[in-house]
DNA sequence: CGACCACTTGACGAACATCAACACTAGTGG
DNA sequence: CCACTAGTGTTGATGTTCGTCAAGTGGTCG
């Protein structure tokens, strides 16, 4: 029985584990490192709360902490020159906040909780001085930089796709992906965002992912009850996709 | 006097220098770390050519080498399920090829000569081995990585941007930005790609790429003679765009 | 209950894709 | 040196997709 026909009650996405987080157990091998269990607190503040609304970090201010999203969502947006809201990227639980900071010293845009979330604070630093003398924590950082690579090159196909259809499917299926790389359920989940944000994100008028909504609906592709998505057939989705977005599985001519 | 005046012998992009490019040093690193002077040849091949529409890098092909453009371009192209061609991205002198495949360890996309080009081709297995030891390494690593996920980040902006005008501006800027992070000429370049290419990276139609132009060519925002490209009003071309690409002087409200 | 906000639905128009014919360029071979 | 060819780019006519506007529904919260 499918979770939406337990009407009202709906959960939301659970919070993910430490082993699955984008972090690649950057924090746990800070506290390995050294004997003073205290070191690792100084270090990482875990499970920060932020509630709905507020701004996590703010464009142009110093790149002083690298975030992990535990629990609920995020979103990453510009300001145009007219101070329209542009919304350049999501995260999902289990990904990181800050790294598109690290090559200026400071973050480019806003970030924002799309719904009362909790977050991993890592003292960047803190953390430069550890690197200094620990080549594991430097390769972690690594590994979590070329990961985003793959994942903002992804998005590039994403949001440049031809259709609207396109697009929303593409998006679906990046956000099941996301879901499933961090051990979470990928065909039930909540989407915290608007519409507006989404479609925004899409490059779509709110209108017009509403309609493609509707549409995959009647086709079967998927059932929603408010926010709450369940993909029913992912197969349909992916070829309507047209690429396959999925990281582990993408197969190219 | 403009370039485009002096007609016929249109000059090529020139070989961006070794202090410019993306690799920040890194095989002078390797080289200096060594008492054997051959060991950088063993490390990096320089300037090894690759004619026009030779495929450098092919998708899924086991991640081997990190590439620097010395001179020329290239595109990264994805194929969709029926077969059609998708360009990713271009990269142009100066910038890194091969970052994208670290994540995962093979190539994700193929990668394809514009024109007659150049690179220096490092061996990522010898250049591991090398981090091993070497902080330094591992630190130029990190910073190519930072700045390839912030121009990733621009680059979803821009093939996002609402409609065609908005697209080809950022586009244009954009190129003229990276030419100048590289010490080239920003406002006088050839653009190797074919419109097909710049159309399919942009979501539109090479038509409408066709016609952007040449309303910006009558507007005085640039000119074109063949694929050289002299942008002559960065300013009004800036505020078509909305939004500000540039990496260096990014302000977000 | 009323106010606000997210979302829906329908009508219309604008932006852009598509199609087709044509011009220009470069490279090839006689 | 000049056709000849193939591929690139241009231009105009037409159709489709999607954005915009406007009115209406439903859900939530003080």
């Amino acid at each position: 029985m499918s979770v939406l026909e337990n009407a009202g009650n709906l959960p939301r996405n659970s919070e993910v584990n430490c082993c699955d987080c984008g972090l690649y157990g950057l924090c746990k091998i800070a506290g390995l490192n050294d004997l003073d269990s205290s070191a690792i607190d100084r270090l990482v503040h875990r499970r920060k709360k932020v509630a709905y609304g507020e701004v996590l970090v703010r464009a142009g201010d110093a790149y002083s902490s690298l975030y992990a999203v535990k629990s609920g969502m995020f979103k990453t947006v510009n300001f145009t020159v007219d101070g329209e809201e542009q919304v350049v990227d999501f995260h999902l639980p289990g990904e990181l906040i800050g790294l598109e900071a690290m090559s200026e010293g400071k973050y480019p845009y806003n970030i924002v909780a799309l719904e009362n979330s909790s977050v991993c604070d890592m003292d960047i630093p803190a953390v430069e001085k550890l690197s200094d003398n620990n080549r594991q924590v430097q390769q972690r950082i690594i590994e979590a930089l070329s990961h985003k690579v793959r994942l903002d090159q992804i998005q590039a196909l994403l949001v440049g796709a031809q259709n609207a259809d396109q697009r929303v499917a593409l998006f679906l299926m990046n956000i099941a992906n996301r879901f499933d790389e961090r051990g979470l359920p990928y065909e039930e989940f909540r989407l915290s965002m608007l519409r507006r944000d989404i479609a925004n994100y899409l490059g779509l008028a709110l209108e017009t992912v509403g309609r493609v909504f509707k549409r995959f609906e009647q086709k079967g592709y998927l059932e929603t009850r408010g926010r709450f998505t369940h993909l029913t057939d992912i197969q349909s989705l992916q070829a309507l996709a047209g690429i396959n977005p999925d990281i582990s599985r993408n197969e190219v001519a």
